[in-house]
DNA sequence: GGACGTTCTGTTTTT
DNA sequence: CAGAACGTCC
């Protein structure tokens, strides 16, 4: 058994894996079977007889963990699930509530996510009556983030000459203080940020010297992935942990090192020989992924980086296709390029959707590229994107799950304390913050006793108050008896939420109440896949690490097997591969992203980042830019990226457009649209936005959902003005005559689409 | 307190 | 351009 499997390894391979004991250093090329090295070491060490629970499996993401556990179980079976193995976040946010009484925190504390900590952030400056344009709440965010990263707390941070002084220089004196309110108020709520998971098992390590001790001894074999994007404070809990036995196994590759700007420090993996003398390292550096020349083109790329550990990726693959750069004219041309193209080798090539990845340096470049996809009838998934969790509505609800988990749950409470509206409005909140912050307890403190603080509030707000409290904590009294799934269910409908939504008969408001109704079916799933025997399945338990879930962690089953074209970030691509591989937006300014060409390293970041990109290619890599491209609604021209001049010339056919071609789907479905022009060396064209004038020339009345709209809606229209309309796609064509002659505005909008959309059109602009 | 309308302001990547 | 924040009116 123990051969066989390992059978299945090269002596590279091999090497690292059967090392099991002492301190070591994998450093993985691209493409070169990391996640089979360290599935098989797990095996490898559990063959041996290490229990699984003394094996600490540390991944980037959720899903890479699921995955591992997952060929673990294949090759050994079903103890693989008492393994230790998840993202940091995660298992220290496990490891943490079983300790968290240590450190001063309940053992059911909230995690915050960004949009947790921005509002409670806002909040904070304007009870400091600061201003919020030099206090923006995501800087500060960024500011605290970094200073937790670095294990730095607020009191630290105000003995710091340099730090105080920086922040004099930036005209934000305040920061120490804030950053000590944001701490203290996290704490009163009895919630924890995503940094804090981290900061707080350094310190619970550091300060508790028997948990430290049980923890050594508990984690005898760690084992980290992606090591290259650690930062200082999960460095700490690595070196605190490893300290005893020594048996760390790190992972990674310095050139796929992306997340500096999240804290990673790249100079973890560069120094871990330095901090771990008798190190061993192995060098993955077969790539079994990729064609010669996408081999090639990767590395000459990455030579061009500075800081490197030395290693030579190669591969016995094929030669394989030259990369194809093509140039379009504009950004929704660069997308009917890249749609055409799978189009087109779908056929030559016979395969599927689900061999196709589209990648980008920044969300927003989806847009046009899902639009082509349409119009080629390609179906196409947005990998990663917003997550399911962060839908208002899924917040809304959740955040009466929290609350009745954890009272003190500030933005929680925030969220939900007048939704549905239940009269107990800003200024009644704001006098209780006050209240509470004056008297150090949580909010939730001063609404239990709110008769007590003799607040200057009327009798009305006062018995709103009680009728909230008694709500929440009729919740909480049922929480321990009730299954996960009749609990949410019975807060859904008691709560108010499910009438609110269900009065809203837009198609966005019917789309808001299938998401509630998928929120309940995971919590029914979760309900039934627990154990019959063991302990009731509380809502407190599905909630525990669900601030930690992506939206790939949920839905897996029928989404991930569909065969569609997959679109993402480079980020998100980290850990995937394709047999082809598109890389859209490569102009300089966008990727390299223009917040990035001001230093070396960051430059040197943003070069990785296309290393990753282009070793995602099994087959083809394919890159494009645009001379132009849509920005705030006017269209920028562009130069091509650096990085196309980096890859080697005979690695690169140059595509000039695909426009021409016209094997396949020569309708006329999008002729409106400008074509690429044969000749290039003209100079990029830039569109002007419309001449427009401001002034009003009509409002719309209230339409109800779905109808179309006429004349009868219209007020202030002007003396003797006609509307025409005709259904125009989604949207419609409205056609102004009137003052002035042949005027149009063309304002699309979806049916029920009631608020912004609308709105604008009460706002024409008359296009000349 | 809420609906409606206007003004402002973003835009890198994510556990 | 789009969404968020803010302001005004009932």
């Amino acid at each position: 058994m123990e051969n066989d499997f390992l059978a299945h390894l090269n002596s590279e391979q091999r090497g690292a894996v059967e090392a099991t004991e002492g301190p070591v250093m994998i450093i993985a090329g691209a493409g070169s079977g990391k996640t089979r090295v360290l599935t098989y070491r797990i095996a490898h060490l559990l063959n041996k007889g290490v229990d699984p629970y003394r094996v600490l499996s540390l991944t980037f993401t959720n899903k890479a963990a699921r995955e591992m556990k997952e060929r673990i179980a294949h090759l050994i079976g079903d103890h693989a699930r008492d393994l230790w193995m998840g993202t940091f976040h995660s298992v220290f946010a496990r490891l943490l509530r079983r300790e968290a009484t240590k450190i001063g925190y309940p053992a059911n504390f909230t995690i915050y996510d960004t949009d947790d900590s921005k509002t409670l952030l806002k909040s904070i400056v304007k009870e400091m009556s600061l201003n919020d344009t030099a206090y923006k709440a995501s800087s500060l965010l960024g500011r605290i983030s970094s200073m937790k990263t670095m294990l730095i707390s607020p009191k630290e941070y105000l003995n710091d000459i340099q730090y105080i002084n920086e922040d004099r220089a930036a005209r934000r004196e305040h920061f120490a203080q804030i950053y000590e309110t944001y701490n203290k108020r996290l704490y009163k709520s009895g919630a924890m940020d995503f940094d804090d998971l981290l900061y707080h098992t350094n310190m619970l390590l550091r300060d508790h010297p028997e948990s430290l001790l049980k923890y050594q001894d508990m984690f005898r074999y760690i084992l980290v992935d992606e090591y290259q994007d650690t930062n200082f404070s999960q460095y700490m809990i690595l070196r605190q942990l490893a300290a005893r036995h020594l048996n760390i196994c790190v992972v990674g590759d310095d050139a796929q090192s992306i997340y500096a700007f999240r804290g990673a420090n790249i100079q973890n993996i560069l120094n871990f020989q330095k901090h771990y003398p008798d190190t061993q390292i192995f060098k993955l550096e077969q790539n079994y992924r990729s064609t010669k020349t996408i081999v090639a083109a990767a590395n000459q790329v990455i030579s061009k980086n500075r800081d490197q550990l030395q290693k030579t990726v190669w591969t016995s693959n094929e030669e394989g296709e030259k990369i194809r750069v093509s140039r379009a004219f504009s950004d929704s041309e660069e997308g009917r390029l890249i749609a055409q193209s799978i189009f087109d080798t779908r056929v030559s090539k016979q395969a599927k959707n689900k061999e196709f990845a589209i990648l980008y340096r920044t969300n927003a470049q989806s847009r046009p590229l899902e639009e082509a996809l349409r119009k080629l009838n390609i179906p196409y998934r947005i990998y990663g994107g917003v997550s399911f969790y962060q839908r208002k509505e899924i917040k809304d609800l959740m955040a009466y799950f929290r609350l009745t988990i954890n009272q003190h749950d500030e933005e929680a409470l925030r969220r939900v304390i007048n939704y549905p509206v239940r009269g107990i409005g800003d200024t009644t909140f704001d006098k209780m913050i006050v209240a509470a912050a004056d008297n150090d307890v949580s909010i939730w403190t001063v609404m239990e006793n709110i008769a007590d603080f003799n607040l200057p509030l009327q009798t009305r707000a006062i018995e709103k108050i009680k009728e909230f409290v008694t709500l929440i904590k009729s919740f909480t009294a049922l929480l321990p008896d009730y299954p996960a799934y009749k609990m949410g269910d019975y807060i859904a409908s008691t709560s108010g939420i499910m009438k609110e939504l269900y009065q809203d008969r837009t198609p966005e408001g019917v789309n808001r109440m299938e998401n509630i109704q998928e929120l309940l079916n995971g919590l029914k799933d979760f309900t039934e896949k627990a154990d019959q025997e063991g302990p009731v399945p509380t809502l407190d338990k599905f909630m525990e690490d669900i601030a930690l879930l992506t939206s790939e962690d949920i839905n897996e089953d029928e989404e991930h097997d569909a065969d569609k074209v997959l679109l993402m970030t480079i980020h998100a691509a980290k850990g995937l591969e394709f047999n082809y591989v598109y890389i859209g937006g490569l102009e300089e300014n966008l990727f390299p992203s223009q917040m990035a060409i001001m230093s070396r390293e960051e430059l040197e970041e943003e070069r990785r980042l296309f290393y990753v990109a282009i070793t995602r290619a099994k087959k083809q890599a394919n890159l494009s830019y645009s001379i132009s491209r849509y920005k705030y609604g006017n269209s920028l021209s562009c130069e091509p990226s650096r990085f196309l001049e980096e890859i080697p010339q005979d690695c690169v056919e140059n595509v000039i457009s695909y426009s021409s071609n016209s094997s396949s789907s020569s309708n006329d479905s999008y002729s409106g649209f400008p074509r690429s022009p044969k000749v290039f060396n003209v100079s990029p064209p830039v569109m002007k936005p419309a001449p427009t004038f401001g002034k009003k020339l009509v409002s719309l009345k209230k339409v109800s959902s779905g109808a179309p709209v006429d004349n009868s809606h219209l007020t202030d229209l002007q003396a003797g003005a006609k509307v025409e309309h005709d259904r125009f796609g989604i949207g419609e064509v409205i056609t102004i005559e009137g003052r002035y002659p042949n005027s149009k505005a063309i304002v699309m909008f979806e049916n029920g689409e009631k608020k912004q959309l609308l709105l604008r059109f009460a706002r024409l602009k008359i296009l000349s």
